[in-house]
RNA sequence: GGGCGGUUAGCUCAGCGGUAGAGCAUCGGCCUUACAAGCCGAGGGUCGCAGGUUCGAAACCUGCACCGCCCA
């Protein structure tokens, strides 16, 4: 039996994967016993494309969920789409313009037909790519939040909220982009640098008595204004409040008003008002009951009341003919450079326009305060903690939510219209009501809004799970144990998944909240499409293998701080699959005429490198379920990556040679203890590695010598820590000095100048008449490892040999004998370092121990520990002294 | 303007009150029959700056600087 000399990480990839899917190995079933553990993915856009981020959240999730599977929890994992109103809109109606056609052209119905179509076609392509990274969802449950089921949920939500009243219609100013012609969130609106101007203007009293100069960002607006502001306490212009102005352009005559709004540092310490068009302004002609006059329309262009000269003209039009014509009339001032931030619609770019606008809104003082005390009482908590700042900040400001969204693609709000009922409000209802309750008229007019895509997306850790119903999925997963995000989503899905989750399941909708690291490029930036900087995962996926990837991932995700991805990193991670395949490749190599499987051996028959690196193993397994536990991934794979490499393969592999080739009992035992740890610690390393993991636990699996709990890994059975300790304390320090020792000898044999293969005459000189105590259970471990020819034990009295050179342990002197051709200079160098290194750590400790201070008020542990490490140091001191002087007689 | 995070070896990052660590990169030596994507060895750090708390600070506190992000 022989492995090819390489890991081919594509064909595993497939070939196990579709296996484990096949098995249903992810499938969840609430009847089944085992504690829940549960999970809802955050529902990726429909019309997305796998990035890191996504790799990154899915990754430690599935890490995550691979170990509870493996430890027997009854597992559930979600996966499935949101329909993303606007983004989705967007793509389709770029694809009919190709054909010249706009949705208006196709009408609503044939144009959501045309989408769904896009849909089935292209659409949950992220799925895909998911699987591709092995993520172990139940697939058999995907969810899209179009479907009928969360549909249901949506309008029963709608519908319960309009009529305890926390879903109104209301008349405000919402934020609204031109160009997707539909009212935003303010979350979907980005703010951008820009650098526009600050345009001086000048409005005359209508009595003549001079003017009053304002400074503004958006001369266009002017048209719109309805008073002039200035600050109350502002001395330059408290005579002239009160005034009445006219505005140019217009001819309007408008108030100048006072209020504590104003900055009197900004331009002027003047402001146009323009209610209609700017929040700030909107509350301003609130409070001095100021007309609003809205001169931009829903299409971004200047209404009928712009006046007939400007009527039509777009925003950026409106804005060069209104400059040019206050120039004419003398009446712009000055025009200066300005930075300032510019409102954008996240989808699009385009310039958001504020408008008056009556839309739907969900009331959300009373939601936010029940999901604040959620985490602040506890009941759910954020890893890492300080999230929760982000959290209760964005709640404690929270406005009403504007929920409706004047698009086609999209949950339509079930709000049903009676034309011949004007006035009326419409009928909430979650199926279409027959005939207007008042009139009977049976031709309903259905509100053509839609609701913004994170209303479904709210409900989501429990429309997934089959709610309204009481359904086993909702009794048995709900509230679901963990939501693995990134920060910037702690506004958008967390606390909208709080508020919608107590509000309408009843309880928190998760306990946990993971924040993943934002995924930057090797020089620290973010990715973006506009940096060009973004990284596909498919094409290191690709060049690195899917493992390499998610190892790198879960390596680099260390909680509170950003992840940057090199290629070094990547490297790395492969040379490690590369590693662990060729560890297996050696096993497999000596089990030839072995019996599968491997017979059991008691473990007080194993020798004491077997039961040594069996005990590492139970330190490795426990600390990477704790770290994992922990939500310390970084910390996790690193407890894998080290025992794997350094402890097993760099020590005991090589300490199982001698045994293999001396055959017999010593290699059965070796062997069985090479295939047990091959079994555990495939098994932790699994969850980051599914794919070589169950390759290499395939080809090893006949011999294991416990019979195998299972068929394949992912249901494979968690390893667990011996109750009690494998070796005696004895035991664990011989091992200690057995690598210190032989790690000693090599460093001597590359200082005096020995072959690396040269088999060496190495000598233990212990420090007193204790320390080289049990030096038989290890030496010939050392003696192995350390390539020496011997290993000789001298007294402690015994005169050192004049040809040998001596390195000073803490417990021991290991020496070398050193070849004719012996340059003793690179051995005074090194020894001069060490010797200033001891004294350095000397004076550092004597200063310590002789502070009275430290006297007084260390706890005694760490006096003794002191004093202890002092008695060390000298000693290590003399012994370099001795060795510097027999350096000079060699030399 | 308010807030959050970061600043530790050339790079990427652990450590977060008692002897400064890892991976990669670098240098030297090795094809030692699992692995040259490897093995053995070596070099490399006034832990951003300034104060303070403490017997003791990379770690705790305060201020500053710079970088990044979020919210206005």
């Amino acid at each position: 039996m022989e492995l090819s000399k390489t890991f081919d990480s594509k064909a595993a990839e497939e070939r196990w994967f579709q296996l484990w899917i096949d098995r249903g190995y992810f499938t969840a079933d609430p009847a089944r016993s085992g504690e829940p553990f549960s999970i809802v993915i955050p529902p990726p856009n429909v019309t997305g494309q796998l990035h890191l981020g996504h790799a990154l959240n899915v990754t430690l999730q599935d890490v995550i969920v691979r170990m509870r599977r493996m430890q027997g929890f009854n597992t559930l994992w979600i996966p499935g789409t949101d329909h993303a109103g606007i983004a989705t809109q967007n793509v389709v109606e770029r694809e009919i313009a190709k054909q010249g056609l706009t949705r208006h052209d196709l009408g609503r119905e044939k144009f959501v037909a045309r989408v769904w179509e896009w849909k089935e076609t292209y659409g949950g392509k992220i799925l895909h790519q998911l699987r591709r990274l092995g993520a172990s969802c139940d697939w058999s449950r995907e969810r899209f939040t179009l479907d009928p089921g969360l549909s249901r949920a949506v309008a029963r939500v709608f519908v319960s909220l309009y009529r305890e009243g926390l879903i109104y219609r209301g008349h405000r100013m919402i934020n609204w982009c031109p160009r997707c012609e539909t009212a935003l969130s303010d979350l979907e609106v980005d703010h951008k640098d820009a650098r526009g101007n600050l345009w001086h203007i000048r409005y005359p009293f209508v009595d003549g008595s001079g003017s009053i100069t304002v400074a503004t960002t958006r001369p266009e607006t002017m048209l719109g204004d309805t008073a002039v502001a200035v600050n109350p306490a502002d001395d330059r212009y408290r005579a002239m409040v009160g005034k009445t102005l006219r505005l140019p352009l217009a001819g309007r005559e408008i108030p100048l008003i006072a209020d504590a709004a104003v900055e009197r540092e900004f331009g002027t310490g003047a402001v146009k008002i323009t209610p209609a068009h700017d929040f700030n302004d909107f509350e301003i002609g609130r409070r001095h009951q100021l007309p609003q006059i809205s001169v931009i329309d829903i299409h971004g262009r200047m209404s009928d009341q712009a006046g007939a000269a400007y009527a039509g003209l777009s925003r950026e039009e409106a804005r060069k003919r209104v400059v040019a014509d206050l120039e004419a009339q003398g009446l712009l001032e000055k025009v200066e450079p300005h930075a300032h931030k510019l409102a954008v619609c996240s989808r699009c770019d385009t310039v958001v326009e504020p408008l008056i606008s009556e839309q739907w809104f969900m009331r959300m003082s009373d939601l936010a305060a029940s999901a604040k005390e959620a985490v602040r009482d506890g009941r759910t908590t954020f890893h890492p903690k300080h999230w929760e700042n982000t959290y209760f900040a964005w709640l404690d400001n929270i406005q009403d939510w504007c929920v409706s969204r004047q698009l086609w693609w999209g949950h339509r709000i079930p709000a049903y219209w009676c034309d011949r009922c004007p006035g009326e409000p419409p009928i909430v209802a979650e199926e279409r009501p027959a005939a207007c309750p008042k009139c009977g008229n049976a031709e309903l007019r259905q509100d053509e809004d839609v609701l913004d895509t994170w209303f479904s997306s709210g409900l989501w850790p429990f429309s997934t799970l089959g709610w309204p119903d009481d359904t086993p999925e909702m009794r048995r997963y709900y509230p679901t144990t963990l939501l693995v995000t990134g920060f910037d989503i702690i506004f958008f899905w967390v606390a909208r998944m709080m508020m919608l989750g107590l509000k309408c399941a009843g309880d928190i909708p998760f306990r946990d909240v993971y924040i993943t690291p934002l995924v930057r490029d090797q020089f620290g930036k973010k990715m973006t499409k506009s940096r060009g900087n973004v990284v596909d995962p498919l094409e290191i996926m690709e060049r690195y293998g899917t493992d390499a990837v998610r190892f790198t991932l879960a390596q680099l995700a260390v909680q509170g701080r950003d992840l940057i991805l090199s290629d070094d990193r990547l490297a790395a991670s492969r040379a490690f699959a590369n590693k662990i395949w060729n560890a297996a490749r050696f096993v497999m190599m000596n089990l030839d005429g072995a019996s599968q499987p491997l017979p059991l051996i008691a473990e007080e028959k194993l020798g004491l490198a077997e039961r040594w690196i069996l005990d590492r193993l139970d330190e490795a397994i426990r600390n990477v379920t704790r770290a994992i536990d922990e939500y310390e991934f970084n910390n996790a794979a690193m407890v894998v990556y080290q025992f794997i490499w350094h402890e097993f393969c760099d020590w005991y592999i090589e300490l199982a040679k001698e045994p293999l080739r001396a055959g017999g009992e010593r290699a059965d035992g070796a062997r069985y203890v090479l295939l047990t740890c091959f079994d555990r610690m495939l098994r932790i390393l699994h969850p980051f590695m599914p794919f070589i993991s169950e390759e290499l636990w395939q080809a090893l699996r006949p011999w294991f010598p416990d019979h195998p709990d299972a068929d394949h890994l992912p249901i494979a059975k968690w390893p667990v820590p011996a109750a009690s300790p494998r070796l005696s304390e004895d035991e664990r320090t011989a091992m200690t000095r057995c690598i210190e020792a032989t790690q000693a000898i090599n460093s001597l044999r590359a200082l005096v100048g020995h072959h690396p293969g040269a088999r060496v005459e190495a000598l233990l000189r212990p420090i007193n008449g204790d320390s080289l105590r049990g030096v038989d259970r290890w030496s010939e471990y050392a003696k192995a490892l350390g390539k020496a020819a011997k290993i000789g034990v001298m007294g402690v009295a015994e005169e050192r040999p004049k040809r040998v050179v001596f390195s000073p342990l803490e417990w021991a002197e290991v020496g070398v004998a050193v070849p004719p051709e012996f340059d003793s200079d690179k051995a005074h160098a090194a020894l001069h370092k060490k010797l200033i290194e001891v004294e350095v750590h000397l004076e550092r400790h004597l200063e310590r121990a002789q502070n009275p201070g430290f006297r007084a008020k260390a706890d005694p542990e760490t006096i003794a520990e002191i004093n202890e490490r002092i008695e060390e140091l000298k000693a290590q001191r003399e012994l370099i002294a001795i060795q510097h002087a027999q350096l000079l007689r060699l030399g």
